[in-house]
DNA sequence: CGATTAACTTGATTTAGGTCAGGACAGTGA
DNA sequence: TCACTGTCCTGACCTAAATCAAGTTAATCG
């Protein structure tokens, strides 16, 4: 199944290990093939996040909504990315995010207990978590002091040089949320940098 | 040496594993000791972090300075906590940041070489550096959360009720600088939270 | 296809928080 | 002892970005 090729090939190379027959006939025993249309959610605000999942087509959106009613993006998620609140996910608590499907999508999904049998069997599956979380902590590292050092009009140019694809790929209003700006702003922004 | 034994209960505990009596040689004998005194450097910007410490006593703000001289506190760290600018750690890049102890420091530190070696070898260190990671993982993500979608004043009342130690122990230019601001907004917002 | 809804732009106004400036107290050190 | 430096407070002013409002363009779907 080509779903899992991508999903194999992926692991391997980020890992720098090879997948034996067993290996791969483990994860398809338990990844399950998921189907997301276009506004479906992955997961609902309240629930317990039980799915991990890998992004084999489509992208999403993680994101809060305040007692205003405001939506605040946190994550925006595409090909070769896992979807998850790790915080419910690891700890079994309700989640306070929400996670929307912003194209149809194909997903691989797993639960906790499984990823923990994967990470004790699979060398290349946790040599897979351990470059996932060194890469995890240095976004992050970044992405923080950019949230409070940068400006608007930096931040903005900074995602053009990081994610350049996003700008393609999202609605323009997504895009300002995940900078933390109001669409009018990012609008303003885009049209002063023109000239 | 009781450094070590503050290091090995937390590593005990963190991990759920005990350390045998070759383990702990292992870790003594490539943990250096080393003490900071107020204000030293742990490290500089533009240096490589070759070392990561452990914190056995003191205190130590991560920080950059941008291009108008401007300081930016992103982390702030006390006993039992990580010191190291992982990306530069992991990458051996130049680091952005600076690490400056805040109050006399002992610290225990090694190199990313040895760190593989521990994770290799002794078991009690790699549940530990999974457990370290998935607390970072969910840590961040609240971070970023109330970077973007709090005001100055949340984000303040959430320090106190997550960190309510860190008030007593760090200048509050410092704790200003780590919510993001200024230190006049914050000397604000707490005179207005007495009434 | 036209009808509705969603996405983007532009302008006018407001506001949270920053910047600048002055002063009050420590704590430290020659 | 008294300057010196660092920390904190308070007031006056400023600015980046949010909000509100209205109009335009682009997507979506029956």
């Amino acid at each position: 199944m080509s779903n899992f090729e991508a999903f194999f090939d992926y692991i391997q190379e980020i890992s720098g290990k090879l997948l034996s027959e067993d290996d791969k006939q483990l994860l398809m025993a338990h990844f399950k093939p998921k189907k997301l249309r276009k506004r479906q959610y992955f997961l609902q605000e309240g629930d317990v996040c039980k799915y991990i999942g890998f992004i084999v087509k489509g992208s999403a959106r993680t994101f809060t909504v305040d007692e205003k009613g405001h939506e605040n993006v946190l994550k925006l998620s595409v090909e070769n990315w896992w979807l998850a609140d790790f915080e419910s996910f690891y700890l079994l608590t309700p989640s306070r995010f929400n996670i929307e499907a912003l194209e149809d999508m194909e997903v691989l999904q797993s639960t906790n207990a499984q990823i923990e049998e994967f990470l004790k069997h699979i060398p290349a599956f946790s040599a897979m978590q351990n470059v996932i979380s060194q890469n995890y902590t240095i976004a992050t590292q970044k992405r923080m002091q950019a949230a409070f050092s940068y400006t608007a009009e930096e931040r903005y140019e900074d995602l053009i040089s990081n994610y350049p694809h996003f700008l393609k790929r999202f609605p323009q209003n997504m895009i300002a949320s995940y900078l933390g700006l109001s669409p009018e702003t990012l609008s303003r922004i885009r049209k002063n940098s023109f000239k």
